[in-house]
DNA sequence: CCAATGTCAGCCTAACTGACATGG
DNA sequence: CCCATGTCAGTTTGGCTGACATTG
């Protein structure tokens, strides 16, 4: 197996490109930037797909049974879990797919709308919703180390990009 | 096709999961941060793709090539890269194999250590790099929007992270 | 003999394209 | 008739495991 070893270089890869990047191209904060976020996001979805693991989940799994037990009816049109989460339609069928095979969802006509289909959650779904989201809580989202004055810093400054990116109104 | 519109819906989709989320779990603060990193690295990523596409490159192959040509010799081990660019192993031997078919690498033995390999940047490696790099600079990285004052606080504060995961001294 | 380097085959996830059936 | 919804087939990407040959 592939020892998930800590690196833990004597110094910052990133910062070592910015300062390198600095010298040749000019102005390197953004790319600092970025690179933060890119590594960022692969260490936390590393860290919270591994939590979700015994779950039989993955982060994007959670994500969408999250957003069925907080429905009223426990079921949402899968056009809607897309818009919600933010993703191609092709890959909520594939999410939900899975889902359905865990047997924590099933799949049900639209009566509003006979084009369409709900994903309903089962008891089975809520029970392991509730069972994960114990587990990431308990880890808090692995953002330890970070004060609450903190997080919405991050919060806010995101905010910004996802706003100009469209994803909803400023 | 699927036309990439703007779902520009009428409320903040990630504030109104924490909404209820505060009410049925509690705190909600970390959940909403991480959430916004996903969603952030999400929107940059598929921007920053979108500009490297039209030269053949993915962000992934293109940070390779940039490490490539930052180094003295224009060639660097893979195990090196690896580590730099915080990939796995069979990941860094992908995307060397890409960039090769692209001709804008080649493979060399390494004359230091005969189990190794080295990979070095062509000319036309060097061409398209600096070509790439022009465009996303231009385009600001896609963080046109923040200030460098912005962009430093936004490196500040993910670089806790990244050292808690062990990525580097602290 | 053990450890490190890199490759290979193979699997899994997610995102995407294009095509399509069904229905508003 | 046009558009929306969802599915399917197939491609691309990256990350991973396990096994292996080669070499330190």
């Amino acid at each position: 197996m592939h020892v998930p070893k800590p690196l833990d270089l004597p110094f910052d890869p990133i910062e070592r490109a910015a300062a390198i990047w600095e010298r040749r191209f000019g102005d390197s904060k953004a790319m600092a930037a970025v690179t933060s976020i890119m590594r960022a996001q692969q260490i936390l979805l590393a860290e919270l797909d591994g939590l979700l693991r015994p779950f039989g989940l993955t982060f994007a799994r959670y994500e969408a049974l999250v957003l069925l037990s907080f429905s009223r009816s426990g079921s949402l049109p899968l056009r809607l879990i897309g818009q919600r989460l933010m993703v191609h339609p092709t890959s909520v069928t594939n999410t939900i797919n899975r889902l359905e095979q865990a047997k924590l969802v099933v799949r049900r006509p639209n009566p509003v709308d006979k084009r369409g289909t709900l994903a309903e959650i089962t008891p089975a779904g809520r029970q392991v919703v509730d069972a994960a989201t114990d587990t990431l809580m308990a880890a808090g989202f692995c953002l330890r180390g970070y004060g609450e004055d903190e997080l919405d810093a991050m919060f806010g400054m995101l905010e910004k990009l996802r706003v100009a990116a469209g994803d909803f109104g400023g």
